[in-house]
DNA sequence: CTGCCTGCAAAGGATTTGCACTCAT
DNA sequence: ATGAGTGCAAATCCTTTGCAGGCAG
């Protein structure tokens, strides 16, 4: 049952924080894992049933139903993260114990980028072609603010996407 | 058929912008309409189901796959607009009249997005209470701006709530 | 050994669709 | 008159849940 598929760092070190904290290494949880990791490293996003899909290929013997309930122990345990797109999915993330990727530069980089850190990474998503796109968090900074400020509500720019339009499409539409 | 109900200016005038761009003015849209703007007069704001429960109160003749058909058909045309929530949930606002351009093309629907006009206000939604609240639109300009700058996305605010914790749930929760 | 996690299967429930008919224009 | 809009009901689809057994710790 065991593999030879070398996980990342990444799932290696979920997996090391995961026993640390008592929460159970499965084969199903790993499968998880890897897949959502893969993912996270090739920039794609994924839905629930994207990632039930896929742990279905890696992994045949883990149940669907599983992979659910594996997605939302996880995620209430900390390693996972989810992202709402508007509409109605659900994207997931495999979360860092702290410093962020350098994932983020592919985004846009503004003035003062870097700092305070925190959390991961927001996202928009372009309605045209359903792209979701990185955002480096401190974007949010100037909005956060001036919530916080305003009307006293703390912000989590990391919870959810926001829609728009992106580059190419806007050329395509002109 | 035609109850002694007296609309609202609101549902007045997207009863008549209907007329005029082709849009068939029935019952079951007239009580759709009826619905969302009584919830947009009382700070409320409802999903597709809580609106097809309403509109089986106010007119049970109206079928629920009506009601579904309806919003889609009329968010389409630009007359109600659909606000997506963190989670799963959209909530559905009557769209003021604001760009008639829009309205125009309404006939001519297509899968083109609607929305890039002028959008009315933002909205943040607590992850503790589930309000949602209302933020003016200016508070996205430095986001807007810089997005539009980096990565070309020319960001709709309009369209999705952040999540975030509100004032009052921040105080009781410390 | 203990009980958390899993597999299986069936339930659940919001949203959608085919089809024929009705009504708004 | 004409076809957009509707009613009805079954179908869909993702996701959840009850239960018994298995495996991690």
């Amino acid at each position: 049952m065991t593999e030879n598929v070398v996980d990342s760092p990444r799932v290696v070190g979920a997996l090391s924080r995961m026993r640390a904290c008592g929460e159970r290494v499965t084969p199903a949880r790993r499968a998880v894992l890897r897949v959502v990791d893969l993912a996270d490293r090739a920039d794609e996003h994924l839905t629930a049933e994207v990632i039930g899909a896929r742990v279905a290929e890696l992994a045949p013997s883990v149940h669907r139903a599983t992979v659910y309930r594996t997605l939302t122990s996880l995620t209430e345990a900390g390693f996972l993260s989810q992202v709402h797109l508007g509409g109605a999915s659900t994207i997931y993330h495999l979360e860092e114990p702290r410093a962020t990727a350098a994932a983020d530069r592919a985004a846009a980089s503004g003035p003062g980028t870097e700092g305070s850190c925190g959390t991961g990474h927001a996202h928009v998503r372009c309605v045209s072609c359903g792209r979701v796109l990185d955002v480096p968090p401190t974007a949010f900074d100037s909005l956060t603010a001036r919530l916080l400020d305003g009307i006293g509500f703390a912000l989590d720019p990391g919870r959810t996407a926001l829609l728009g339009t992106c580059r190419d499409c806007r050329a395509d539409a002109g």
